[in-house]
DNA sequence: GCCACCGGTGGC
DNA sequence: GCCACCGGTGGC
């Protein structure tokens, strides 16, 4: 009965391209099942009323991500709905992590053909209050919530500032109904430099991985790698005025759906000749106790109460040390002290 | 030839 | 297992 536990924000993208500038935050992507009961809890009717529009839901113009955005937007922009993804900030991680959420085909085939993967096409956050999703009209907005999210967690007055009325009380903006995909934004992320655009290119899904970071530089280029920034500050000194590497992340969300990007392939040791495959393994043949635990760290994707860990984490956002913040910090340093 | 996208891998 | 980085390449 309760809401969504946490609270996101989506940004529609309208890009010909997949491209999509965000801010890091977990990504969560859904599948049509129910694998991922939607994050806003019971509350969430998880009806589809999408059908095939849906997934322009995401591109609805931002203006109009009323409630019922859903079954409005029609418009698609570009190519196909493969475009439509969200960007979702949750809340109950508790300063932690955002999420995104990213639309996603009804069928199982991968998001788009090969030569246009999926773009985000919104952003969301999650109210740290009633813990229910507002879509972030645009991703600027979402990158300055994103860079404060912790010592300012955005609640649905945030949404004033933008001058849109809505409250705690209001329904929620989206829900996880299996349309779309998404995904975990990493949160604390620097804006982008003035002049410079932070790009997030999704990957089709079965990828190696789920998402590429860009920077687009004033003079157009674009820089994927702290060390391609560091070069390019460097050879422009004109455009690396105040401008820190702290200001870059490459940090990429992560995919709610499992399975989302492939695993790594075996290495060569293990595809050599002289490899021996080990004996499989019967799970039924496990102990009871064992079974049990498996069954409950099957179901990631559940923003269901029980999912939080006594942290009050997901259990799926719990990532051990994690802490890319510290440590691109850490790698800006050197490259600040050896380079800038 | 350029570039968007993808895969692989070393380091942690 | 994750992440940062970079090489490869197919399509334009």
């Amino acid at each position: 009965m309760q809401q969504s536990r946490s609270p996101k924000i989506t940004i529609k993208m309208g890009g010909k391209r997949p491209e999509i500038a965000l801010p890091d935050v977990n990504i969560n992507h859904e599948t049509s099942q129910k694998d991922q009961t939607a994050p806003d809890g019971p509350s969430v009717p998880s009806h589809t009323d999408e059908k095939e529009t849906d997934e322009n839901v995401l591109d609805a113009s931002l203006s109009e991500y009323s409630t019922d955005d859903e079954d409005k937007d029609t418009d698609t922009p570009l190519c196909d709905d493969s475009q439509k993804q969200i960007v979702l900030y949750d809340h109950s991680l508790n300063v932690s992590e955002p999420v995104k959420t990213v639309k996603k085909p009804k069928s199982d085939k991968p998001l788009l053909s090969s030569k246009s993967p999926p773009e985000v096409g919104a952003f969301t956050v999650q109210c740290a209050n009633c813990l229910k999703w507002r879509l972030i009209p645009d991703q600027e907005k979402y990158e300055v919530i994103r860079e404060h999210i912790t010592e300012q967690p955005f609640t649905c007055e945030t949404t004033h500032q933008w001058n849109r009325v809505v409250s705690c009380d209001d329904p929620t903006d989206i829900e996880q109904d299996g349309t779309r995909i998404w995904a975990i934004d990493k949160p604390n992320i620097a804006q982008p430099p003035p002049g410079w655009k932070r790009l997030l290119r999704l990957r089709r899904e079965g990828s190696s991985k789920f998402a590429d970071v860009y920077y687009a530089s004033p003079t157009g280029e674009k820089l994927r790698s702290l060390p391609d920034v560091v070069k390019y500050l460097k050879d422009h000194p004109e455009h690396s005025q105040g401008i820190g590497l702290a200001r870059f992340s490459f940090q990429i969300p992560r995919p709610l759906k499992e399975n989302y990007v492939r695993k790594r392939s075996k290495t060569a040791a293990t595809t050599s000749p002289g490899y021996l495959e080990p004996p499989l393994v019967v799970p039924v043949q496990w102990a009871g106790p064992e079974q049990k635990m498996n069954v409950q760290l099957a179901e990631p994707l559940s923003w269901a109460g029980p999912m939080e860990n006594q942290d009050g984490m997901p259990a799926y956002l719990k990532t051990p040390e994690l802490d890319p913040v510290n440590r691109a910090a850490k790698k800006a340093k050197i490259y600040d002290i050896n380079c800038l």
